[in-house]
DNA sequence: CATAACAAACCTACTAGCAGGTAGGTAGTG
DNA sequence: CACTACCTACCTGCTAGTAGGTTTGTTATG
């Protein structure tokens, strides 16, 4: 496999069990199997990778997000699919999502990678929004209030349900969390 | 001042900005203005610091939810009274509750303080749900379902606004996140 | 076809700086 | 005398990053 997927791959795996912080350029060596200051060959600073990371994250999330609004046309269905997004993510409270676990160590990021992560955020609040949009038409969503901030309040409680889950190493936090909002869909 | 509690204080304040890996005993020592080793006088082991300083502010906590309780009889009030405080916490986006900080570097901290954690979000699922037990009985809180669902959804909601605001390091994110929970508030 | 040139990908060996922690000494106080 | 609270000086281990050399495969040229 491509060196430069692979640290990649491992940085983020890290990234999301334990942080920015929680992952060096020994452990990076270690998963793929080269020497640590081989590393800065494919990124010659950990900015510079941390920016490679959540720049595929995001263009991977938004396209798995484009893919889940092309296969479900109802507003019910892409939000459960989209809640199922992070659930997987989770893989029973052993990792976050990229953005969550990121948030938390802003000081040792630079601007890029911050603004990546903003980037991310208003995409999905943008996506989510739609979705909302989507809802009012097709009546598949309960109780809906102003678009925008049901978008907000969601994306809130999906991001602090994960991290709780997280806290607990326990998915049924997570589900507990969003159990109110799933019941608010009607299929 | 006391040198312990001011080695306290400034812990917990840079914890809730950077997290716990976010602040060296050098940071502290400057803070405080003794020399680093010192602070091993007051607090032998960083675990341990980690740990006085997540109790001290869960007692800290409970003490003011109790005062809560006691001083607002209404369901709508106390959840009032509860976003607030996390709100104030916020402190224009700089810095998040101790709890949601600490959340992400959970690989740097030792079980006792992990322990905290849960203990922590444990007394916060309990007070909630007797809150919303409350609201079940004075109709304050409009929409109610199952009490334990209702006190997941609330601190996962709250956590989550907290955790985007300090991202984008704008109480309006905050504010938009919570905004439909307080529209279920009768006063 | 052989070989020289080049670059990509990796290596060993090293640096400076910071982390938490230790050893052992000193000033003030009951 | 003993204790608390602090000090200087140091240690080990880890961090990202650097310098410079080696291997390997491709490509251009006599």
């Amino acid at each position: 496999m491509d060196t430069k997927t692979a640290l990649l791959d491992s940085a983020e795996t890290i990234a999301r069990q334990r942080g920015f912080d929680g992952f060096s350029y020994a452990d990076l060596a270690t998963a793929v199997g080269i020497r640590k200051a081989s590393i800065h060959h494919h990124f010659p600073t950990k900015a510079i990778l941390g920016q490679a990371m959540m720049e595929r994250y995001r263009l991977v999330f938004e396209d798995t997000l484009s893919e889940l609004a092309k296969s479900k046309h109802l507003a019910d269905g892409q939000l459960r699919g989209y809640i199922d997004i992070y659930r997987d993510a989770l893989q029973g409270g052993k990792t976050i999502c990229l953005c969550v676990a990121l948030s938390s160590d802003r000081n040792s990021l630079d601007d890029a990678t911050l603004r990546e992560i903003s980037h991310f955020h208003d995409a999905s609040l943008k996506w989510l929004e739609t979705l909302f949009e989507t809802a009012q038409t097709d009546g598949s969503i309960k109780n809906l209030s102003e678009s925008k901030l049901e978008a907000a309040s969601c994306l809130a409680l999906i991001e602090g349900a994960q991290l709780m889950a997280h806290a607990s190493q326990d998915v049924t936090t997570f589900d507990n969390a969003v159990a109110l909002l799933l019941s608010r869909l009607t299929n």
